[in-house]
DNA sequence: TCACAACAGAGAGCAGTGCTCGCATCTGGA
DNA sequence: TCCAGATGCGAGCACTGCTCTCTGTTGTGA
């Protein structure tokens, strides 16, 4: 559960003594984070929790950031996680890719408003001036793998239908985001681009609806949540070209 | 510029002078937000500038948290009459619907970009458990208002053509929420309540848009960040029925 | 098996925070 | 003019992140 340091075999068994309290120590943080938010979440607290002096936690970790990275870490994998299984479920139930996406999002949404301050953590307002970014990345690139393939089946199951504006696609994303996307597509052609481009705006219209939710700016506005959010998101998604139907359910 | 209590004629030179106070207090507290940020805001530090003792602050203010209510109340009036402004200078240059949302879009995303610790402060991870809503609530309207003059005005040309899907629209809105919506559209009808619905939609894809950006999401995703929140925002809002034209520009 | 070096933990301490309270001081309004 | 109430100050409390030194333990290589 807890993502440790890259030796999953420890040698020695003085490493074997550190890992297992290093994961006690993220556990009582992950509790601590989950109970109050990252804002409020204090070193000396977490030491208490474990019993332990607040120093002997620097021992393990390098400061509160650096424990606050780890857990953004966890955290981004966790909703990875949530994200991936959601499309395989949809896919073994025979969806197509709209709805697909529909249920990942729905997914997603889930996860955040039963962890809000899980969700917060990875994309509420970064923590202090800079999250060491490299580290975060592998694990924030899941939820964008999830994306892209379903980006990627519609396009060549040949339903990819945009509704949205015809653009110019060069200069919306960089040779490296292409290299990822295009993986699977061949050559760097406009349609790789676009699709790239693309996997954005349905980031953006998750983020934007979770976080508008969550983070009260639709007070009040709504009887049923849920049922707004399926809007927002087919809504965008039918702009991509991800046509899903909302009339069922 | 600084939004101070009701009294907009103070009756003594006591409540004269003590308002002046107060609105030195918010510039000091104003220029430290923009400069560090809401998270890092110390009313201490804000003392200091003032060259003020520390406990001096509270004969103006209830608590860090009030101060910070007073920075959220004057952000939202800030942003709200920089989305009115951008409509205006739309409509007067004959601009259509879907034109003007992706001016106002552009212009609140240039304003987010120019202070982000402002657009954090209100769009961002809500500060405490809960920000005192019910003070906020009318600043923070200004830009649901633009967005529904939009629709309105689409509506009412008939140009409204969404591409996203149908839905019943019960439940994705409260009263209150149509009352707000459907004062200029006449009474309660389906069309009222979809109007509404898609409003969040808009918001949502702007929030998501420009939080994704500022917020690292999108780290090393584009050359031009500019030009892919265009296809972004305008995705999203042909969407809901709104047609911009991005092969000009 | 054993000595020792490396290591884990404790606790004091520093600088900072929000906030309270009692005390002086000043000043506006009668 | 006079004084009550407004205003500011500074000490102090409890908390934070983080550092430093010291002690006791424990695994490990010889």
């Amino acid at each position: 559960m807890s993502t440790t340091e890259v030796p999953s075999v420890p040698a020695t068994a003085r490493e074997r003594a550190r890992a297992q309290v290093k994961a006690e120590l993220l556990d009582a943080a992950r509790a601590r984070l989950e109970a109050d938010g990252a804002a409020e979440l204090s070193l000396r607290a977490v030491a208490r929790d474990l019993g332990v002096a607040s120093s002997a936690v620097y021992r393990y970790v390098e400061s509160r950031d650096a424990l606050l990275t780890l857990l953004i870490i966890e955290t981004y994998d966790a909703v990875g996680a949530v994200a991936e299984q959601a499309a395989a479920d949809a896919r073994a139930r025979g969806a197509d890719p709209a709805r697909t996406w529909l249920e990942v999002a729905r997914a997603v949404r889930g996860w955040a408003l039963a962890q809000p301050y899980a969700y917060e953590l990875i994309y509420g307002t970064p923590v202090r001036g800079y999250r060491a970014p490299d580290d975060t990345v592998p694990s924030a690139l899941r939820m964008w793998g999830v994306i892209v393939s379903v980006l990627q089946q519609a396009a060549e199951e040949g339903t990819l239908a945009p509704a949205g504006p015809d653009f110019d696609p060069h200069g919306r994303v960089t040779p490296a985001v292409v290299a990822v996307v295009g993986g699977a597509l061949g050559p760097v052609s406009d349609d790789v681009l676009r699709i790239a481009s693309r996997s954005a705006t349905l980031f953006c219209s998750l983020l934007g609806a979770i976080s508008a939710e969550l983070f009260g700016h639709l007070h009040r506005f709504a009887d049923d949540y849920g049922a707004l959010f399926d809007v927002t998101i087919a809504t965008a998604a039918a702009g991509v070209g991800l046509h899903a139907d909302l009339s069922d359910a």
